[in-house]
DNA sequence: GGGACAAAAGCATCTTTCGT
DNA sequence: ACGAAAGATGCTTTTGTCCC
């Protein structure tokens, strides 16, 4: 009896031999994984349907519909343990285009104890990514395709979407080394190229890089690191971070500094929060920065200064984010390149659920703009 | 422009199983 | 029968998008 993970390595080498076609006849279903594998907006059916047809080739016995121990019977299993035992790790190792963690805890999915039929109703978005999960689910059932097909064809498209975005961020980044010999982009530039990647849709990881850049680049001539980054949606408090970017003495694991991003207007609530996170510290935070991409109300402002006295010792203080990275490039003036190569390096690092492949994209071609137009 | 809903994130706890 | 280990499930918060 193979392992999953045999199983998986299997399949993988069948859809990387298949290359462009595709082993499944019928067009119907053959559309429905196309689809399920390239939605961008939900990643979450791609994976159930890749747990279930994992469950279903590893123990012959069980219905594909029933990826919940709470059914019942002989023939359901634990969807949940196949994704977070077996596939996260080949997902990781094979760096496929799929969500970090199961989709057995995304909403529609979770707290289930039904068979999901073709009638399931799953509420969440696109509707589409739900039925046609749920129709493959029954093609399988029905024998219209096999497990294993279904598994070997969503494998081949995942690798098709990976293949297609490497090639395109290598070709957008040797395009940069071209150009390479060109005059610096001055700090202004800079700041204008910052202001339009934030521009972009979906662009709130960004003023995290930001901050985090600054940070890698400055740190030998401030003495001061950032610690490494959480999750993009992790609560803070889950993840015991009391803010977004937390920086260190070089030398000394104490955090000293904390910046917390906002996207909207800070508020009071935001600053009496921040007091109540500096209180529970059981080390003191000298700085506790908000930088935000919308105004600085003057209220607030006067309001988080006034705290100072309150938390003995705590500097609270509200920046906004261009205007943070204008007064930064201007003091370290010539390290401005190597912070925009920080830069660049964090956003393309960050898991696509953070940063998005086109907002990568966009910051390539931007820059590529920019030091092409001196 | 604001409100509502859904997605994503990681951890804690409860349950079951297995071995002694 | 009891304790340990492995397995299964639920919770909560922040952020983003859609729709009115």
């Amino acid at each position: 009896m193979a392992s999953p993970r045999e199983l998986l390595d299997a399949a993988l080498s069948r859809a990387v031999n298949l290359g462009n076609t595709s082993e499944i006849i019928d067009q119907d279903v053959l559309r429905r994984i196309d689809y399920v594998c390239r939605c961008i907006s939900n990643r979450a059916g791609v994976r159930l349907l890749m747990s279930c047809m994992l469950a279903k080739m590893h123990k012959p016995e069980v219905d594909p519909r029933k990826p919940y121990t709470e059914i019942g019977g002989t023939d359901s299993f634990s969807g949940r343990t196949y994704d977070e035992q077996h596939l996260a790790e080949f997902i990781s190792a094979n760096r496929l285009p799929c969500n970090s963690t199961t989709a057995f805890l995304t909403p529609a999915l979770r707290n289930r104890d039904a068979v999901l039929t073709t009638n399931t109703i799953l509420v969440g978005r696109p509707r589409q990514v739900y039925s046609d999960t749920l129709l493959i689910l029954d093609d399988v059932v029905s024998e219209r395709v096999t497990a294993e097909q279904v598994l070997v064809e969503t494998l081949r498209i995942l690798v098709l979407v990976r293949d297609e975005k490497q090639e395109r961020m290598k070709t957008l980044v040797a395009a940069l080394h071209h150009g390479a010999d060109a005059l610096p982009l001055a700090s202004e530039h800079i700041v204008t190229l910052l202001r339009q990647h934030l521009a972009c849709r979906r662009s709130s990881r960004l003023p995290v890089l930001i901050v985090t850049a600054a940070y890698q680049a400055a740190a030998k001539h401030l003495g001061e690191k950032p610690m490494p980054l959480r999750g993009h949606l992790a609560a803070d408090e889950q993840t015991g971070a009391s803010g977004d970017v937390e920086i260190c003495l070089t030398n000394d694991e104490r955090v000293c500094t904390i910046y917390e991003m906002k996207s909207k207007r800070v508020t009071h609530d935001d600053i009496d929060r921040a007091i109540q996170k500096i209180m529970k510290r059981t080390t003191r935070i000298d700085n506790y920065v908000f930088i935000t991409t919308d105004m600085i109300d003057d209220d607030a402002a006067e309001y988080a200064a006034a705290m100072y006295q309150e938390t003995s010792g705590t500097e609270i203080a509200i920046l906004d984010c261009i205007g943070f990275v204008r007064h930064f490039l201007h003091m370290f003036h010539r390290l401005r390149i190597q912070f925009l190569d920080a830069y660049q390096s964090l956003v393309l690092a960050e898991p696509d659920s953070a940063v998005n492949q086109p907002l990568k994209e966009a910051f390539l071609s931007l820059r590529h703009a920019a030091e092409s137009d001196e």
